[in-house]
DNA sequence: GCCAACGTTGGC
DNA sequence: GCCAACGTTGGC
């Protein structure tokens, strides 16, 4: 299942801040971040990240093709992302702790790969990121709701999700088929994808990815699929 | 549609 | 708190 879908959403709902929304700093297009490569390696000169963005990378994933739960279609792929107003949802559904721990870490303008699963070709579609930190899931509380939650409180919700605005498509359609090309070979290689939580941990629908991962699979972008 | 992986539930 | 039964995820 799927996992986390999304939906609606839209503008973020109720809340759209109005003003925010018009300085819509495009910034880091992520062609940026993927040129610069290692290159700039950001002083490490210590403290200054003082601990702050521990994990800054994530891939969310979210099923691309129609399947029905509890009579309600469950898809949601990129394209409907782009689709939405604001090129924003919330992602929603996510019932599974790690995963829902994962979106409470997500910070503003983080970015994540958009994964589609379940689905003829699983893979990454291409990056979005967050443009809302994480707040209550409302779906945890509605009965019909493939979602719904009646274990879930309103005075102490269980659940939360994240809002996420599309950014752009990979270059091309990296397949699982590839990236597990490349996870195998580097468990012996000693690799950047050697402990990718995408073949380690299976069945977690939101997971980190260190900034080595992340920009090794920007850079399978330039490639030709293997 | 099959089924392996793995998270959750609940008896004890 | 163990662990078997059960349910879900998600590739194939």
């Amino acid at each position: 299942m799927p996992k986390p879908r999304k939906r609606l959403g839209g503008a973020a709902g109720p809340d759209n801040k109005g003003p925010a929304g018009k300085h819509t700093k495009t910034k880091n297009p992520a062609g940026a971040l993927a040129a610069m490569g290692n290159s700039s390696p950001e002083k490490t000169s210590a403290s200054k990240n003082c601990g702050k963005n521990l994990s800054s990378y994530w891939l969310m994933k979210s099923e691309p093709e129609s399947r029905l739960e509890k009579g309600v279609d469950v898809k949601f792929s990129i394209e409907d992302l782009k689709a939405e107003p604001k090129q924003t949802a919330c992602w929603d559904g996510v019932r599974n702790y790690q995963a829902r721990n994962f979106l409470r870490a997500m910070k503003l303008e983080q970015e994540a790969f958009f994964y589609h699963s379940n689905c003829k070709e699983p893979g990454i579609a291409g990056l979005v990121k967050i443009v809302k930190e994480a707040y209550p899931d409302h779906t945890q509380f509605e009965k019909n709701s493939p979602y719904y939650d009646p274990s879930s409180k309103e005075d102490n919700p269980k659940w939360s999700m994240v809002d996420v605005q599309f950014v752009r498509m990979m270059k091309r359609y990296i397949t699982l088929a590839e990236l597990k090309t490349h996870y195998q070979a580097h468990k012996t290689t000693g690799g950047p994808l050697k402990d990718m939580a995408l073949f380690t941990r299976q069945r977690l629908s939101v997971q980190t990815l260190t900034p080595e991962e992340f920009y090794f699979i920007l850079s399978l972008e330039e490639k030709e699929p293997s």
